[in-house]
Formats: C-alpha cells, structure tokens, sequence
DNA sequence: CTAAAGTTTCAGTAATTATTGAAACTTTAG
DNA sequence: CTAAAGTTTCAATAATTACTGAAACTTTAG
C-alpha cells in the first residue's frame, strides 16, 4: 500500500486535525486512508501505508469501531480481517456528534442535576446555582435538539440545511398558520 | 478566596471536562470560578482559589480573552485588572461553537478545496476524489448553516429549539404554504 | 491435536502538552 | 525620575498521552 501524494496529503492532515476531533494523530489518519481507499483493507496494510505499528493500528481500529465509524469484513477462503467505512459521510457526521455529545455534554449535564438538587448554603451558593441552571438550560436544550435533528428523515434534514436564514420566516408563517387556525 | 464544596465540585468538574472543549484543565476551571462568582476577580484570586500559579492564571486569562469569553474591569483607585465572563451564557455557547468551527472545519474545509483542483492521476485518486467531495460539501453544509443559525434572533433560535420535533411539521407547513401562495 | 496465521494486550519508552516560578517587562503614584 | 505594584514571558520540568514491539492469546486448516 503507497500512498499517492494527494492522497497522503489528505491522510496526513486528517491526522493533525483528528486531536481536535476527539481521536488521536493516527486514529484519525486511518480513518482517512478508509474514507478514500474504495475495496476494504487489513491491519497489515494500514500499518504499512501509515508506517505505524501493528499494535497502534489494532487499538486504533478497537477505538474506530467504538466509534461505529467502521465495519469489518470477511473475505472467502481469507482468514485476515479487512476493514471499510461504515455508511455515508452523513452517517459519519451523526455519529460523530453523538458520541462527542456523549463525551462532553452528557457527564456535565448529569453532574449539574446533582448540584442543583442540594439546597443553597448562602448567598453565594445561590447566585452560583442561578448560573449552573442556565448552564443546565442551555445543554438541555442542545442535546434534544441535537436528538430531535437526528430523527429527521435525511431528505428532511437537507431542506433545513438549506433554508438557511430562512429558517427565520418559515417560523413567522408557523405564527400566521396557527394564529388562522384558532380564529 | 476560598470555596465552598459544591462550587469546588463544579469548578473541579470543568476543569476535567476542559480538555474535551478545546482548552486545558486550569483554563476549564478558571472559567467556570468566573461563570460562578458575581463580582470580578482578580488575577491573584484565581490564582489562590484554584491553587495554580501567578503565570499559569496569566496564560489561562489570554487564552479564555481570545475566545471572547471574559472581560477586563479596572475598579476606581485600584490599578488590579478585575476579570468577568463576557455576555450570557447563550453568547458564550456561540463562542466555543464559533471558535471551535474555526479550529475544526476550516482548515480541513480549505485543504479540500485546494486537493479537489487537482486533476486525479489515476482511477484510485478518481475515488478519493469523490469521497473529498462528499466531505467538503458536509462540512461546507455544517458551517454554512451554523452561521445561518448565529444570525437568528435569540427568541427565534428559542422557538426553533423548543420546536424540536416539531420542525418537521413546520417544514410540511412551508411547503403546503408555498404552494397556496402560487395558486 | 498441532502448527501456522492471524490478532490483541500491555509494560516500557517516546512525544507532546501543561505548569511553575523567577526574571523581564509595564504602568503609575508620588 | 524612581520605586512600588502589578503583569507577562519563557526555559526548565512535571504530567499526560501516544506508540512500539515482543509476548500472550485466538482461530482454523490439516
């Protein structure tokens, strides 16, 4: 397995940028090597496009399948394991805001029920619980809406995507439909 | 300085939960004692209070100044510099978003660009090619209407939220609407 | 059952990132 | 202008996180 130099362009940045994204350097170039390599692929091959070693590449791919990102394969009369991205780019992008909406939201948002369930011991435990029930308001609402997002059938989730701002008057016609059916 | 338990809890739970929201530990925790606390604080306060050092408060200052997210106060006849979190905790939540997609998309989103310029040297490259394409157009869909989202009003970005599921039904209203309009 | 082909684990080490604290710098009251 | 009060910088070091590779484990063909 060589790599192209756009294709190794690509896998290399995916790497830099994979931190920010919640995986790791090479967690993140071997996603990319499977996101554009179109027939599956070993363990093998990845540890030699990538030149890492095998066992980075076998924890790398436990964390990718936690991840749901990718699918394993069997082929006949073969008994290696190959490798392949799991469903659409979309596909991708859901899970991955799920599982960071795991990771960051969800831990925070159970912890701020606790506090907030205790009694405020003076002044200054009140304003502070004032805040932490915004903060509380706010992920709320972030996390089901991000769940409401992801019911929507994908045709759905496009014409939203594209109505963009206008989003805006389609909610004043939502005020005038409602306002007609009640008179 | 000194705080009591359940703000401890908090500010120590930010603090862990930092690192996953794009900055480091102290810098986590620095903002939450400032989400928390009423009045301004300053420098050497932080620095007591999470027992870090004067430096480490410095450079956590700077960072939390260049996401926008506090604000300097001077008090009259006092030449400390008082520190404050900057607007609601809604402007906070577009900040990080805002910062985050900067960090997170558009590099990626500008090396695509570039790569899909280049005429693919063969039927491999032809495929990575396509999945590029896929890639940069989610991701030009994400910022585009994250933007779109930013320019709403803050009680339409409420309705919107509140709306939930309920935005698919919206969504057939707008078509049932456009077509009466045409009639 | 055995050996071969493959995968996973994990202790040790390398690489990266965060933190300290002393020195350099800046600002202002007098 | 000077000294005092404050802030920032950054080299050294600590803490964390990622990676390697050899050993242990698993699976299957024969």
């Amino acid at each position: 397995m060589k790599m192209t130099p756009m294709i190794e362009t690509f896998v290399m940045h995916f790497g830099e940028m994979g931190s920010r994204w919640g995986f790791n350097r090479t967690v993140g170039q071997m996603y990319a090597l499977l996101v554009i390599t179109k027939d599956p692929i070993s363990a093998n091959q990845i540890a030699e496009a990538l030149s890492i070693s095998r066992g980075n590449v076998s924890m790398g791919l436990k964390e990718l399948q936690s991840w749901q990102l990718i699918q394993m394969h069997h082929k006949p009369g073969d008994r290696k394991e190959y490798f392949q991205t799991n469903g659409s780019i979309w596909d991708m992008a859901n899970r991955v805001f799920e599982e960071r909406r795991k990771r960051e939201m969800d831990p925070t948002l159970s912890l701020l029920r606790d506090i907030l369930l205790d009694t405020p011991a003076n002044a200054e435990e009140q304003h502070a619980q004032e805040k932490l029930k915004e903060v509380h308001d706010l992920l709320e609402g972030i996390t089901k809406w991000s769940s409401e997002l992801q019911r929507l059938s994908p045709e759905k989730l496009d014409t939203l995507m594209k109505l963009g701002s206008g989003v805006g008057k389609v909610l004043d016609m939502k005020d005038k439909l409602l306002k007609r059916s009640n008179e």
